[in-house]
DNA sequence: ATGCCTTGAACATCAAGA
């Protein structure tokens, strides 16, 4: 079983202890992080590492800032940045191999204020996701694509929507972003696990409310149709949050069985017989769970 | 409409987060 998590930090040397608590505890084999605000001779990698950790990291001064950790081993660095703007600065997206699974590491622009320049970065920044997340999707590699997606995909997504109707999180084009990422074939994964619950995964430091539970569903993990099929588990590591001076968001993780069920050797023989082949191809069809995602219901 | 709270920059107050 693996464990693949994304987290946003929110400072990773202010909030270094809180890292390697969660680490300890809760051991993720893969560990997406976002908001390091720092930059890249900054990156704490000798904690880390003696946490057990190899790790890549796209650092940057004061703001954003991506990385992946992997338990026990390198990740195998396959991208840092998004293809389609070269003169985008930001350190916002960072991708890597890592026990047999592909794994992009994206930290959303936020976009407020909207209507304004933020937004709009933002929604390019979107589309610029959405075209090459098409390719990863095709890859025919099993991947997951974790990270602080700054959308509340519904209003099932977060405590009161009417207080949040002017936020750019919220906003019909940054959740019809979203539905079309979605509409490629990407599986949300805590709220395939989790139909009806309400889920929330970041509780801002204002109002009290994480200690009411005012919180957002913003963090995701996507899964391609070569992964999906794998998905055990999902949740959200809500102790992280209760801790002092916690980050504003928690860890949230899925797990995964990627191990190939082997068939006995009869079966196996029988299988490449064509009449067997058919039954063998229908049955698993039938077995297999819906990769795809529903379709958000139309807000209002 | 704005602040609330928190970080990192630089050292009093910003910019930014969501």
């Amino acid at each position: 079983m693996l464990k693949i998590a994304t987290f946003n930090i929110n400072g990773v040397r202010s909030r270094l202890p809180a890292l390697l608590e969660w680490l300890d505890r809760e051991a993720p084999d893969i560990a997406c992080l976002q908001e390091l605000k720092a930059p890249d001779a900054a990156f704490p990698i000798d904690e880390i590492r003696a946490a057990g950790y190899g790790a890549i990291w796209h650092g940057q001064v004061s703001w954003n800032g991506v990385a992946i950790l992997a338990k026990g081993m390198e990740p195998i660095e396959s991208r840092r940045g998004l293809p389609g703007d070269t003169g985008d600065t930001h350190s916002r997206y960072v991708e890597a191999a890592a026990h047999g699974v592909l794994v992009g590491c994206l930290y959303l622009p936020n976009g407020n204020p909207q209507p304004g320049p933020k937004f709009d970065y933002k929604l390019a920044w979107f589309e610029r996701l959405i075209d090459y997340a098409a390719r990863l999707h095709d890859s025919g590699h099993p991947v997951v694509l974790a990270g602080d997606f700054n959308v509340v995909p519904t209003d099932e997504d977060i405590y009161n929507p009417k207080s949040w109707l002017k936020d750019a999180l919220l906003q019909p084009e940054s959740r019809e972003c979203y539905r079309r990422l979605l509409d490629q074939g990407w599986l949300d994964s805590l709220r395939a696990r989790h139909p009806a619950e309400r889920i929330y995964t970041f509780w801002d430091y204002f109002r009290q409310h994480w200690q009411k539970n005012s919180g957002l569903r913003i963090d995701h993990l996507l899964l391609n149709p070569q992964m999906a099929p794998h998905l055990k588990d999902a949740g959200v590591d809500r102790w992280v949050r209760d801790r002092p001076h916690a980050s504003d968001h928690a860890p949230t993780w899925i797990s995964v069985d990627l191990k190939v069920q082997k068939q006995p050797a009869t079966q196996k023989a029988a299988a490449d017989k064509p009449a067997a082949k058919k039954a063998a191809a229908k049955k698993t069809a039938a077995k297999t769970p819906a990769a795809r995602p529903r379709r958000a219901k139309p807000a209002g």
